[in-house]
DNA sequence: AAAATTCAGTAAAACGCTTGCATTGCCTTT
DNA sequence: AAAGGCAATGCAAGCGTTTTACTGAATTTT
């Protein structure tokens, strides 16, 4: 018994009507008699069929799929975007194209390129760089694209973020506040606009407003990863700095073990204030003070700023900040 | 300066051949003269003309696209095996699309019923428990199937594990062996056949070797989570137990803290094995002891494992079972 | 009661591509 | 030199929908 696939003619011709008028009940088209609907959602049912949604795609041009680029699904700040943003998606009938870009540009140009190919209705991309060659690959294309805890300092696209600039200055201002002299401030690489303008901006604002001399060698650029921070400690340790503001929670966790395991005491002799404030953060003794950034917030609200362009609807602003906290834990005094 | 979209048609009229010839070279299809493919190459290039995969979905009926079934991309252990899937995924040229079930019948039902709309080439499902929901869905279309980190009792589909059974037995054994007279087991829902029947019998085998009597009183089920951990560890002091095997990373770390945080010395008064070796388990303190899992390759080889069946290919077993060892690390004498 | 309007439904043309089959040259064979 | 074979290409029929334009019938308006 091979399995027929079964279609829209078929659906038609059981129920004595035109393909044109299943396809409307299937759409929900109110342009149908309640007595001819029923007829038909009946033969569907008997007929178990279900619309080819790729065929729908080539007629309509909307896949009611969007594609999203993410840097490492295994991370969990960004994971937990993703969540925010298939919960929305799914939320508006959309699924979304996953795929991991590791940061890598090429990697990054090669999927767009294929999911453009595979004619995504929206793109929303994270990652901590907007390249040229990604910014081009944007406006080839005329399809909506929203930046997910991203910063395009032109914004040409939609994004969704919080005041970096200003968490990391009331973070750092919480530190010098508390007594220590020597803030370091470790990130990933200072390319990225978030690190090397955003941050190090909030950074350099609060010395400034405590008089604070800005020192370079207090500057670290790291991989976002637990390795990172366990080696980042004695570096810490060597140019002085009794607490420290890390960029990403892994990044933190490692440092954090990194005194541990070296007998220093945290918040004690040492202090820490994360960014992400992922689970993570909670899991550690002491648990670490952190950035509360709305996680699954900035994904779902990154996902329903898309809904809105592909929709054509009205965007009072493409560029949305979310508002964010700094909580307090036992890694800071 | 509308964006007029270009279709093979347009490049077929440029390069003076047929669409066919275009759609050959496009295919890497051989019959075609160099000098042929290179013109057609260059007006491609030239007009920057990007194939519409729907209308290949369409036309060729193959999507190169398959569906993944996630329970949340925010657990480790589930991001871990998806990150495995989506780089075999890229290797073969498949994309995914990624959805999240929270473990939900329901939503599982839904989500897979939208996928096969969506003509996924094949599916890759996660997830604790298979039911005769989803078992009905999986038979109803011929899309191949393969679970991931997930077991069919009855091997209707592919699947790739480790021996589970063993792996607890291993677990339970080592924890007997070091001399705790009451070893507990909290994993998730016995109803999941991976904790009501591997998992429990490796821990009932154990037992049985050493002689140990089964007391259902050291049996928990629990969420997969930080909380869920945290507030088990007095129930865990409540019945003597004086060291557990935790089905999941998150919940591991939740007794740990939760001992911790008591004062309880771990491991010299509880021990603790967990079961997932995700990057959790090296960033407490102390480290976790862990049963170690292939998470990435888990993923990696169910990817490839469908890439097979998608292929047609002969497949030698679908039921593949993956080496695993026994970590040892802080939390374990 | 004729005209205008709305409602239900039909037919058929896209949508952009793949692919089986047919065709055309151009070489080899004999 | 006729016949056969093969490589390269073209033709056109799908693939399963949506959607536009249109038609009749039913209903309302005047």
């Amino acid at each position: 018994m091979e399995k027929q696939t079964i279609t829209i003619y078929d659906v038609a011709r059981e129920a004595n009507v035109s393909m044109a008028t299943v396809s409307r009940v299937v759409n929900g088209n109110p342009n149908v008699k309640p007595a001819t609907r029923k007829k038909v959602l009946e033969v569907i049912e008997r007929l178990d069929y279900r619309p080819n949604a790729v065929a729908r795609g080539l007629a309509s041009k909307k896949t009611t799929t969007v594609g999203v680029i993410i840097p490492d699904v295994t991370n969990m700040f960004f994971s937990s975007l993703a969540r925010g943003i298939d919960d929305v998606a799914t939320m508006y009938k959309y699924n979304i194209i996953l795929a991991n870009s590791d940061e890598n540009n090429q990697k990054e140009v090669s999927v767009l390129s294929t999911l453009l190919a595979k004619q995504v209705d929206g793109l929303i991309f994270m990652g901590h760089e907007l390249t040229d060659s990604i910014r081009a690959e944007f406006s080839r294309s005329k399809t909506p694209v929203v930046l997910a805890g991203s910063i395009d300092p032109d914004e040409q696209v939609g994004s969704v973020n919080i005041d970096y600039v200003a968490a990391v200055e009331e973070a750092t201002h919480q530190l010098l506040e508390s007594g220590n002299k020597r803030v370091a401030l470790a990130t990933g690489s200072l390319t990225h606009p978030i690190n090397g303008q955003f941050r190090l901006k909030g950074y350099k604002q609060a010395l400034e407003k405590a008089s604070v001399a800005y020192d370079e060698s207090l500057i670290f650029e790291n991989e976002p990863s637990y390795q990172a921070g366990l080696a980042l400690f004695g570096k810490l340790q060597k140019v002085g700095a009794t607490a420290v503001i890390a960029g990403d929670d892994e990044l933190a966790v490692g440092i954090l073990d990194g005194a541990l395991d070296k007998g220093v005491k945290v918040p004690d002799d040492f202090e820490i204030i994360t960014s992400n404030n992922t689970k993570l953060t909670e899991m550690t003794r002491p648990q670490l003070t952190s950035i509360d950034q709305p996680l699954y917030d900035i994904g779902a609200v990154a996902m329903r700023l898309l809904t809105k362009m592909m929709n054509k609807e009205e965007i009072e602003e493409k560029t949305v900040m979310l508002g964010f906290d700094i909580l307090k834990r036992g890694s800071t005094k």
